[in-house]
DNA sequence: GAGCTGCGAGCAATCGATTTCTCGATGAAC
DNA sequence: GTTCATCGAGAAATCGATTGCTCGCAGCTC
């Protein structure tokens, strides 16, 4: 790999003058531009990042880390943030902690280590790793779920109204012995749903706490159909879960939404697809991915401003699965 | 953020030392290590990657570049690269083209300049992108679509008997016109998937093209329902144009699989829970991905040998739609 | 023609770590 | 007691780019 050395060399320049031509300097002689680009073409030269980057001691990569990259919830979102950074010169890397602190704390690690411009975070609820984002100068947005702890720029939906929504609806429907599924506790996702739930519900809540993803929720759902006071409708809180569950129901042979109603948080690209078409809780992805974005760039900029929360709103969409 | 310096001043040694204490050199006296890490942990030190990444010119990252973030495919593909990357070592960063040549190239400059210690990509067939990768000296893996015109370790599905193995069931199935709906012309999925439906059918090839997503399948189908020659079934080259197509189905109420057979390439996690459920061609792809990191780690300890390509089975998964 | 201004290019310091080289201290051998 | 090997720690070079500072030269004023 040439150096800018190499380059000032074959233009017989000084190194000086090629980073300023490439950078744009104005106060370069035209015909020095000339041989220098010429020179770097010549050469195939490709400025250093990693050398660039220590000195300015500043990169422009963001890291975005997801807590599972296979929740499409995840991929609108990516688009929203990607769209801005793009925009605002920043590349995107993202990092997909899949749920399990450990990988997490490694992530926030590496960027960290990495120095990198932004970083922003859908916590999969480790206090480590959120104390190290927070002890560090990097700003920090996070995304879909609250930091542990953390006072930092924060986008959420209003999970607890959303919730309410769901576990509403399923009363109106007529179900009456209504259980909830939900997340890992000291995930906000997970405790705010509950919440929802829990303040929308007359008789005594079931609950099944399990991880976010499709397994947890077939497990939970065979556990409350094999439980004495079996419900009648779930209310889940998340859409991988809700997979699971439905998954789980249709092994079983129950009929949904007749012996069980169901709907889910979080919309799923095929919810209208398959039979019955599922009851969800969309969120607007995209814009919270942009929005996410956008305050990060705020943030770079303006480093000591106080931090915001914006909350967006979500969305019931009554479908089949809750419709006895 | 402290520096090597600060903490050598602190224990009261030079900044080698410190290096070496952290870099697990021998040896150093035991007392001056308990120092030193004591004013390690005391001033919360975290190495600058960046400068060290400078001064050994090499990395512990890997870029994998993937054409679409949206696509299941990839999320067991990634699991498996990330599993193989932990254990020896590396992190992966992760890059979403979405099948936008211009966006591929700029996260290969990124790659490039980052001097990432590997690059693991699925190309969306920008020429220029598989030039730049393949003129410098990083170890590269093409996985999932074969690099145009490169020869690299390639990591791929039996495109050819998958494509030929779906249209020959839908043939057995008693459909008489079947098409295809096929991707981009230069991806080596969409021309090889394509060949494998030619060369199982007997009589006239009906193949709409369009890039690689929903909204490209929903539009193809959408295309072939008004052709004055309408096919009696489809062969649809991957998983996002499949949902597409099986939408603008629901959409135009056409009955599958009585009307309209269908056979999608890639497995969809939820292929069997709509009605009809769908027939798949399923590939590995948690062993695919697993296969590309093992390629990836052998190139980087021996950049010299020669490149392999590896060739994983896929399997036909017949469900309802294509059952008359 | 001496002195001043301003432009443009090069020199050299710098970012923060790693690593080679050097040197002093210690201990063993004779 | 002297010499030599050994070991461990510090000094300094290094990675490749950016950037503050300096300096030479051209053009201008008086």
């Amino acid at each position: 790999m040439p150096t800018i050395y190499d380059v000032a060399r074959e233009a017989g320049v000084s190194a000086a003058t090629v980073s300023r031509v490439l950078n744009g300097a104005q106060t370069v002689d035209p015909d020095m531009v000339a041989r220098v680009l010429a020179a770097v073409r010549e050469l195939g030269y490709r400025p250093n990042a990693v050398a660039r980057n220590l000195r300015r001691s500043r990169t422009t990569l963001w890291a975005v880390i997801i807590s599972d990259i296979g929740n499409p919830f995840f991929t609108a979102t990516v688009r929203g943030i990607e769209d801005v950074a793009q925009q605002a010169g920043y590349s995107v890397v993202l990092c997909n902690s899949d749920e399990d602190p450990g990988k997490e704390e490694t992530y926030v690690a590496a960027a960290l280590s990495e120095q990198m411009a932004g970083v922003i975070i859908s916590s999969s609820g480790s206090v480590k790793a959120a104390k190290n984002l927070l002890d560090s100068p990097i700003p920090v947005v996070a995304i879909d779920r609250e930091l542990p702890r953390g006072v930092v720029d924060t986008v959420v939906v209003d999970n607890e109204a959303g919730a309410r929504a769901a576990t509403e609806h399923l009363r109106t429907a007529g179900y009456r012995r209504i259980a909830c599924i939900t997340g890992p506790e000291g995930v906000s996702t997970a405790d705010l749903r509950l919440r929802g739930y829990t303040e929308a519900l007359s008789g005594t809540p079931i609950v099944v706490r399990t991880d976010f993803r499709e397994q947890g929720g077939f497990d939970a759902m065979s556990s409350l159909l094999s439980s004495p006071e079996r419900p009648d409708a779930v209310f889940v809180a998340n859409n991988l879960m809700t997979v699971g569950a439905l998954r789980c129901l249709a092994e079983h042979g129950v009929d949904v939404p007749g012996e069980m109603g169901l709907v889910g948080f979080d919309e799923i690209p095929w919810a209208d697809l398959v039979r019955p078409s599922l009851t969800t809780v969309a969120q607007p992805t995209y814009e919270l991915g942009r929005m996410a974005a956008r305050l990060l760039v705020d943030r770079i900029a303006t480093p000591s401003a106080e931090p915001a929360t914006v909350v967006l709103p979500a969305e019931l969409r009554p479908r089949q699965s809750s419709a006895r």
